[in-house]
DNA sequence: AACGTTTATTCACATAATATTTATAAAATT
DNA sequence: AATTTTATAAATATTATGTGAATAAACGTT
């Protein structure tokens, strides 16, 4: 996992061990101490998710979330002390995902911040195809299949996105580092030999099925799905 | 736009989200808590349409129903928790125009709202069958059954309806989130490797029953109710 | 055409990621 | 209270992926 979360409290005891709970649930955060600071390190840290405190000093939880929808959709989970004046309705017209009422419960506090980001990860695209069809190949991302005359071939994603992203390119080169970028994503950091092992590991699968199409080195460049005519 | 809803929940947090939900799609929504708030605002805010839980203290859904009616030909969805009796005579005696159960998918319920919107528009009215079939395997949401070669077999609820919705979207891969997302329903808080068993028991009932399609794992991203052809 | 250089392919293995299974506990239902 | 269903956690099995080294191919130069 490589989840950001933002924990903007201005109690640094909260910070700490909301920093060391999630920190060993296997999440990568950071805290700032209040409002401003908080929207600083929103834009610079990019997190998953804000859980947000209300009450903080110069610029308050309500404030804070505005500006964070503002710029940005992801995710925030607002914290309220008990007995707070606790104004749900705005805090929906604001925008944030979830509330929870200090003092939490960890575990709890734990399964609400999942539950969240699963619901803003779970959206499911109904309108795109993603489909490429060409001659007697077949890829799609939606069913993660491919067919080769009509027969569903067994592959693993990596080499299916590779082969999605190429089709669907195709007669295009893409150097290893842009294949990387574009496949992998742009956060990889990795050897641009494995692209070349997962063209292999394509070609294998897909060699002798058409003259009509094949996977090309360009030498000294890079790779492309080539197609005649 | 300008569509005023209103939400009749005894749960604070489905009014939230519901609240957050539609006036994010562009409607007008104002909640209440349970059946007297519920007609008290539904004669001063005058809603377009009403969503309407059926458990509630109070006065229950069936009751608010009528008295609504009495006053009002606005449309009514009634929501009813799984599991729940719930008598769909007794709910169109009363004048509801559709029905949905809990925990349900957003963009299901949106559609349904704009659905009935409309009907109540061309004034007309329709009832859908919920049923999958395929090849030998036949899945009803209505009567809560799982018929294999017609005959039934006993089967949990949640079982039949994960099965059911991935049957009802065959060849499609759906990531354990949106599944618990789609079938747990978007408060679920929980682990998603509760999907993975579910499957399993599913695999149980269903192995060896028939060749046209199976409960494929997508390797990395999900599961799939997959058929041939 | 032969050489050295660069670039690509292949292979085998290690590691990491993911899925399945099992057992058990907790909820819900009857 | 007993039974069934559902959820969780841990152990095991499986698969995908990445790495580095060895090999092969293409290229440019002479």
């Amino acid at each position: 996992m490589d989840t950001k979360l933002l924990v903007v409290d201005d109690d640094p005891n909260i910070c700490e061990i909301l920093k060391l709970y999630f920190e060993n649930e296997g999440y990568n955060v950071k805290c700032a101490n209040d409002g401003i600071e908080g929207i600083n390190l929103f834009k610079i840290y990019e997190p998953s998710l804000v859980l947000l405190d209300i009450m903080m000093p110069k610029k308050d939880g309500w404030q804070v979330c505005r500006e964070i929808r503002e710029i940005s959709s992801k995710p925030v989970i607002m914290i309220t002390a008990k007995g707070e004046v606790f104004d749900k309705v705005l805090g929906l017209e604001l925008g944030a995902d979830d509330f929870i009422v200090k003092p939490f419960d960890m575990k709890e506090l734990s399964a609400r911040v999942k539950a969240v980001l699963r619901r803003y990860n779970a959206q499911v695209s109904v309108s795109d195809e993603e489909v490429v069809k060409y001659e007697n190949i077949e890829i799609s991302l939606q069913k993660y299949e491919l067919k080769i005359n009509g027969k569903a071939i067994d592959i693993p994603p990596k080499e299916l996105e590779l082969l999605y992203f190429l089709a669907s390119n195709c007669n295009r080169v893409f150097t290893r580092d842009q294949l990387l970028d574009k496949v992998w994503g742009f956060d990889y950091l990795g050897d641009s030999r494995t692209v070349d092992v997962h063209v292999k590991r394509l070609r294998e699968k897909l060699e002798g099925v058409s003259d009509k199409w094949s996977l090309k080195t360009v030498w000294g460049v890079g790779y492309k799905f080539d197609t005649v005519g």
